[in-house]
Formats: C-alpha cells, sequence, structure tokens
DNA sequence: GCCGTTTTCGGCCCGACTGTTTTCAGTCG
C-alpha cells in the first residue's frame, strides 16, 4: 500500500461526501490529510506501523482509525457504504470544468448519471437545461469542458509549459500598461508538471490589459473575461489565468497567486493567529482593517516572522514551520553548477560530436564535462564495446591537451536483470567514474527490481544512479521500488543518486529527493543531454533539486574542477 | 474532521466571475 493509495482513499472519500453535501471544512479535512500523505516522505505503513499516524498535522483519531483500517485490510467499510449512496464512477463527473460537487449530486440524483459519457448524450439530448440551476449555457459550457477533458488529460511537463509562457509573458509585456509581470502558480513554483498557466500583472488599467490579452494571436476561445481576472484558452489547449492588480497590491497578489493552496491556507492561518488578516490586495490588521503591506512579497513574510521563502518550497511540507525558527536551507542555485556528468555523444545515440559538446559547455561557462555513453549490451542505443571505449578516451584525452574545459570519460552502464554491471571490472577501469541506469526489463516486482538496483550499487566502481525510478512522465509507470531501501543502500555505498533532469524524466522526484536528503544521502544533477540543445535542461534538474530542499553542498556537480578531479583519483 | 497558553466548543483563507436568478449559489484558484 502506497501513500498514493491512501491519499486517493481520502480523496474519494472527500469527494463523495462533497456530492453528498457535507460541510465544507469536514471534507476539507480529508482533502488536507489526503495532501498532507501525499507529500510525505516517509512511508505510510512504516507509520502505522510505528503507531505515529496522529502525529502527521492534520490527521486526528478519526482519520488514523480509518487509515488504518484500509492498512490493515486492504478495504475500508465507510467508503464501501458511501459507495452504496453514490457509485464511485460518479466523480469523474467532477473533472468537467464548470462542474462541482453540487451540481453533480443533482445531476446524479435527477437524472441517474453516472459517467461522463452519459452526461454528454444528456446535454446533446438538452436534457440538462431544465434541471434547477441549470441553463442552456450550461450545456455548452460541460459539452466544451468534455471535449477538452477528453482531448488533453490533464497536465503537461514543466518544460513545455515554460515555452508556451515565456512566449505569452513577452507578448504582454509589449503592452505600455503593464507595469510589472510575473509568472505565478505551480509554474513559478516549478513543479514537474503544471495544469495551467498563471499570469499576474500590475496596471494602473486592467480593461486595457484583459482587452489586449485577449487579442493575442494564440487564443481559441475566452472562457472568462473580467476586470481583474482573465481566462483563456489558447490553441494548444493551455488555459491560462491571468489577473491583473495595482502595483501596491502586486507582492501580495504574487504570494497569493503562487500557490501552493496549501501553503496560501497555513499563511493565512499564520496571518490570523499574529492578528492581521491576509488576501490579495494585501496584509491587513485585523482590527483596524488598515493595509500595513502589499507591494512586495519579502514585506508580508517579513511581518509573520518568516524569512523570503523561495517559491519552490511553498508545498506547506514544512517550509513555515522552519522558517519561523529561521533553519530554512539555503538552495542551490543553477549558477552553482560547475559542470554536466551525464551526457551521450555520437558514440553511442547522442546526436553531436564531443568537440561540439565541448564547445556548447563552455559557452554556458561550465568547468568540465563526463560523457556518459550506453554500454556495449543496449545495442538499440548503440553501447559501446571495450575497443570504441579505447577509442573514445584517446579522443578525450586530445582535446583535453587543448581545452580549457576538462572533459572526464564516463559511462551510463547498463544494470543488467540480475543486478551485475554490463562492462567486466577491467573494462570498468577504464573510466573516470560510471554512472549506472536500468534501460531494459522494467517489469520486476518491487523485491526484485530494488534488489536489482542496490546489488548493482554495492559495486565498488559506481560514481552514481542514473534516473533510479524510471519513470517517463505520459509513458512509463516509476519502477515499483523500496525507496527507503534505496536510499540506505545509497548511503551505505556511497551513491550518488542523480536528479536527472530531462524534461519527461525528472528522476528522482523533488518528495523523494528531500526525503533522500533526510537520509543523509548525496545527489548529482545531471542532463542526460542527447544533443546540446538539451544541455540547458539543467535548469529542471536544479529546480527539481530546490523542490527538494537540496543545498549547493548536497550536490557533486557543484564542487570546482580541482575537487572533482581529485575525487575521481585525476 | 482537526485543533487548542484566549478556546475541549467553535472556529476553520478569501475573493472574482458566471449563470441563473431576481439577490445569490456554485465553481475556481
Amino acid at each position: 500500500m502506497k501513500n498514493s493509495d491512501v491519499a486517493s482513499l481520502l480523496l474519494n472519500i472527500a469527494n463523495l461526501l462533497d456530492i453528498k453535501g457535507e460541510k465544507f471544512f469536514k471534507t476539507r479535512a480529508y482533502r488536507i490529510a489526503a495532501q498532507t500523505i501525499l507529500d510525505l516522505s516517509e512511508d505510510i505503513e512504516e507509520v502505522v506501523k510505528k503507531k505515529r499516524l496522529q502525529e502527521i498535522p492534520g490527521i486526528g483519531s478519526a482519520l488514523a482509525k480509518k487509515i488504518e483500517e484500509y492498512i490493515s485490510t486492504g478495504k475500508l467499510l465507510y467508503l464501501e457504504t458511501l459507495q452504496n449512496e453514490i457509485p464511485i464512477s460518479v466523480l469523474d463527473l467532477l473533472d468537467i470544468p464548470s462542474i462541482g460537487p453540487k451540481k453533480v449530486a443533482t445531476i446524479y440524483q435527477t437524472l441517474n448519471i453516472t459517467s461522463i459519457s452519459e452526461l454528454k448524450k444528456a446535454c446533446q439530448t438538452q436534457k440538462i437545461r431544465h434541471l434547477d440551476g441549470f441553463g442552456e449555457l450550461s450545456e455548452i459550457n460541460i459539452l466544451r469542458g468534455i471535449a477538452l477533458l477528453e482531448k488533453t488529460q490533464g497536465r503537461t511537463l514543466l518544460h513545455y509549459a515554460s515555452l508556451v509562457n515565456k512566449k505569452l509573458i513577452s507578448y504582454l509585456k509589449n503592452n505600455s500598461y503593464v507595469a510589472q509581470i510575473s509568472t505565478a502558480g505551480s509554474l513559478r513554483r516549478k513543479k514537474e508538471t503544471i495544469g495551467d498557466l498563471d499570469i499576474l500583472v500590475a496596471s494602473s488599467n486592467p480593461d486595457a490589459v484583459m482587452d489586449y490579452l485577449v487579442l493575442y494571436p494564440q487564443l481559441k476561445h475566452i472562457l472568462m473575461k473580467g476586470k481583474t481576472k482573465t481566462s483563456i484558452l489558447l490553441s494548444n489547449d493551455f488555459q491560462v489565468d491571468v489577473r491583473v492588480v495595482k502595483e501596491e497590491s502586486f507582492g501580495a497578489a504574487l504570494q497569493y497567486f503562487t500557490g501552493s493552496k496549501e501553503h496560501n491556507v497555513a499563511i493565512r492561518g499564520l496571518a490570523l493567529k499574529n492578528g492581521y488578516k491576509l488576501n490579495e490586495y494585501g496584509l491587513y490588521n485585523k482590527k483596524t482593517e488598515k493595509k500595513i503591506a502589499g507591494k512586495s512579497e519579502e514585506e508580508i513574510y517579513h511581518l509573520l516572522h518568516l524569512p523570503f521563502i523561495p517559491p519552490e518550497l511553498r508545498e506547506n511540507r514544512g517550509e513555515i514551520e522552519q522558517g519561523l525558527q529561521d533553519t530554512l536551507p539555503t538552495l542551490i542555485t543553477l549558477s552553482d553548477i560547475q559542470g554536466d556528468l551525464h551526457i551521450h555523444s555520437k558514440y553511442s545515440d547522442g546526436h553531436d560530436s564531443i568537440k561540439s559538446i565541448v564547445k556548447a559547455a563552455e559557452a554556458i561557462g561550465y568547468a568540465y564535462i563526463g560523457i556518459t555513453d550506453h554500454s556495449q549490451s543496449l545495442h538499440v542505443a548503440n553501447g559501446l564495446n571495450k575497443d570504441q571505449i579505447i577509442k573514445k578516451s584517446e579522443e578525450i584525452n586530445a582535446i583535453n591537451k587543448t581545452s580549457k574545459l576538462k572533459v572526464f570519460l564516463g559511462t551510463e552502464c547498463d544494470i543488467k536483470a540480475d543486478g551485475n554491471l554490463d562492462y567486466d571490472d577491467e573494462c570498468l577501469q577504464l573510466f573516470d567514474y560510471v554512472g549506472i541506469g536500468i534501460h531494459t526489463k522494467f517489469k520486476m516486482n518491487e523485491r526484485e527490481s530494488t534488489e536489482r538496483i542496490t546489488h548493482a550499487m554495492t559495486h565498488p566502481s559506481v560514481t552514481f544512479l542514473a534516473h533510479p525510478t524510471c519513470r517517463l512522465f505520459g509513458n512509463r509507470e516509476p519502477l515499483p521500488l523500496n525507496m527507503e531501501t534505496i536510499f540506505e543502500t545509497a548511503v551505505e555505498t556511497n551513491t550518488y543518486l542523480e536528479i536527472n533532469s530531462f524534461p519527461d524524466r525528472l528522476d528522482l522526484s523533488d518528495v523523494h529527493t528531500k526525503r533522500a536528503k533526510e537520509m543523509g544521502v548525496s545527489f548529482c544533477i545531471g542532463t542526460d543531454s542527447h544533443s546540446i540543445d538539451h544541455l540547458e535542461f539543467m535548469k529542471y534538474g536544479v529546480a527539481t533539486a530546490r523542490r527538494g530542499w537540496l543545498e549547493k553542498e548536497d550536490v557533486l556537480n557543484t564542487n570546482s574542477l580541482e575537487t572533482i578531479k581529485s575525487f575521481f583519483n585525476k
């Protein structure tokens, strides 16, 4: 039973209770608990075993009892009772924009509709418009929402969202009424996937900004348009929410629209406790209602006795408690990175020669790089045999004679199904360092996968484990691994764990990274570049590291060339 | 349902926009 299973159980209960019309604060308690468990770095089963469930904030006796029952028996009587009243499939309707629990209740109770396809049919045959609280427009909006849902299936990669966002921001900057502009929402927090774009503008003329926004050439549809808030759909089906506030409120609004929701709820609670009221316009004295801050995020956090909390930390995962004690980490930054140790060249399945990679890396300002081509048995990726390694080594030696940037000879050595490495010890000695990774046979169970990796990590030549869980967004689930065991082994064997920066990997994830650090693991951040255009993905790896609370000292490739050289014994 | 040196009961973040309604509930972030 994984944390995500327990979280979705609680979320299902919350949604079913919402539809039943249960009190908002009760269902919110279920939601908060679900999110907390999802973000929990510890395995929930372990927590239950140690009888420490109620130590988790937001979990009291009632929820603890339910979670224990679910984990020990695999089911929950309370949920089954709820499902007798409302089939679980009804919850799918909540995914449709413009449909919330109240409307779902009406739709289900009056027409007995239990699926999106049934609702679609009901809209097309004009059965919805006669329900209480619905009209003709409701049918149109529901059908549009269903069409969007069928097409997009939710969230987009951070990389793609960043590109779309950049274009729109530069378009908006052309408008002279835009005094200040910032990305907000999950993109500012650099989450690994993004739902929609949030952009905040400061302007003395909101109408002009909104009118300009809806002229954006890539606009497909206006979802709503008001004085301070407009939502549009782009031709690539991206939803963008733009908010406009006055300059004096820009900081408060940025704080608010950056989220996360969980962070904001906690921050507002803290404000209340300190005798303030916080909304997107500013921080107010609760009694006198006088505004005391709002221009910048810094002044708001400061008045709440907090340091500036970097957006990547704003998930209510302990950043507020540690901020109050002034023990927040000094997060790693992109400029701390001195080199990239996970790059593929033409020798295996990369697109570019080592020479052109060197040139591109010098332009970034790196002091060193490592070329880690695939190993011999990975034929699909042109894995290198011993002769090819020697040839590559000679080329690198020649380059190092003239280049200021140091090139290391590395490998991304395949971990075979039995946990042994794809090269013998003699071959492994040829490399300056050895990265290992799984590229075949993904369908092993948790025990087998975990043993496969931990066995490989015990090999003395190994420097780092590449993309530890092997997940690919939208393509491949992470390997079923006991992460605690992986982290323990990493510490015991001095194996660095990679944060792979490739946009559809971001592996380790932020949550795993945070937990691993707590257990004493060290990391490296690599791009897994297969072309010089990929070198810039380092920023996403660093973003994930920041979301995992990492500092410069936690990451191998923040070290100077001299330190790395002595580390590799070169 | 959770939580607590103001409280074991009564709070719990807060506002914009839409559509259906005739002053506001529902949805969303």
